[in-house]
DNA sequence: GCATTTGTTTATCGTACGCTAAACAATTAG
DNA sequence: CTAATTGTTTAGCGTACGATAAACAAATGC
């Protein structure tokens, strides 16, 4: 069967992933990585392929992970607004670090730089993401905290350029509070022809 | 007086910015601003300092040409709420090239790897535009356009997040109807309550 | 034990990077 | 014309990059 392996790529993946989440595909070297991980330039490339397929796997567990996670927790039936509150929140209320920024916004940015496939991958996430936002904001509307006058499709639209922003800004390091007050606008608006509506 | 220049410094600083907009910091070689430019690596360094310096200049000229220009042409009194729409709109319906992004957003995402100094200078640009949609949602509730009863400092922030987030989208290639429909339900929402509340 | 298979490490390769010293070119002052 | 000043070009420095071939290590099957 040959040598066994030293290490559990999972948890290389995982490494690997919060580095490219900081500093970006272009800044982070596969040097920076055989220190990050412990590992030789040569096992990196055998387990993981080249540089960009390291990226795109590395994007791949951020979107099945994080993301997914993220989606799971917060948007769910039983949340209702607040749900999408707290989906937004958890990007900036982070511990112990103040945040990491997103690997789908970052690589969105930095796309032209990476490999073409990056690209299609980002989309897929945010699709997800946008999905998802979209069936949080009909289940509102079948439990009536919303209004049927809420178009779901464009409105999590919206929440995706809103979720996209609020990501940009932490990256320019504006400040929490900022943020809680531009999601309690943003929600409180984008929500409120409804309600207004449902108080006739 | 010496050898006399046989460039214009203003018009390499526009075709440097051009590059670093589309491509970024870190994919930006001197090379490739030496082929753009037609001058040799040692003159642009003797003109502008060192590669971030460079960029530092593209930047602020970014900042006082290209967004302060935007903020002129779209947030003046007279335009009103359809100010602020064609203000965001005008930052993906370009010709002749589908678009270059925004080097404020696209800096913020890279500001890691730059210079220190480019992050203040996000930080200030995006104030600049953010007090312009503050003015012209003042303007708005001036001319009675809308009501009162929405904030203008957060509800500019709130733009300001949606600015961010428009142009992220815009670089993973999003098309423009999604553009025009995320614009208009968000403004419409954003300042219905206080048309509403008008109404009564 | 020995051949085989698989994983890791060592030692680079070729290239591209940011940057600069020194040579060269073109102008002005006297 | 000469000296001085300033701009441009040439040539290349040292370093870091992504990637890989070859040597070495540790397991298996017979």
């Amino acid at each position: 069967m040959g040598r066994p392996k030293t290490f559990e790529d999972a948890e290389v993946v995982a490494q690997v992933m919060h580095c490219f989440r900081e500093r970006g595909y272009g800044a982070t070297s596969i040097r920076d990585l055989e220190k990050l991980t412990g590992l030789k330039a040569a096992s990196l490339y055998k387990a993981f392929g080249n540089k960009a397929s390291l990226f795109c796997i590395a994007l791949d567990r951020y979107t099945e992970e994080v993301i997914a996670r993220r989606i799971a927790t917060h948007l769910v039936a039983d949340n209702g607004l607040d749900g999408i509150r707290s989906f937004f929140s958890s990007t900036y209320r982070t511990e112990p670090k103040p945040t990491q920024g997103c690997l789908l916004t970052n690589t969105a940015i930095e796309a032209p730089v990476v490999d073409g496939n990056a690209h299609k991958r980002v989309e897929r996430g945010l699709i997800e993401i946008r999905e998802a936002f979209e069936a949080q904001i009909e289940s509102c509307q079948d439990s009536g905290e919303i209004g049927l006058p809420v178009d779901a499709a464009s409105t999590a639209q919206v929440l995706i350029v809103l979720y996209e922003g609020l990501l940009v800004l932490l990256r320019s390091g504006a400040s929490v509070v900022t943020f809680d007050r531009v999601i309690d606008t943003a929600i409180d608006s984008l929500f409120a022809p409804a309600t207004l509506k449902k108080e006739r």
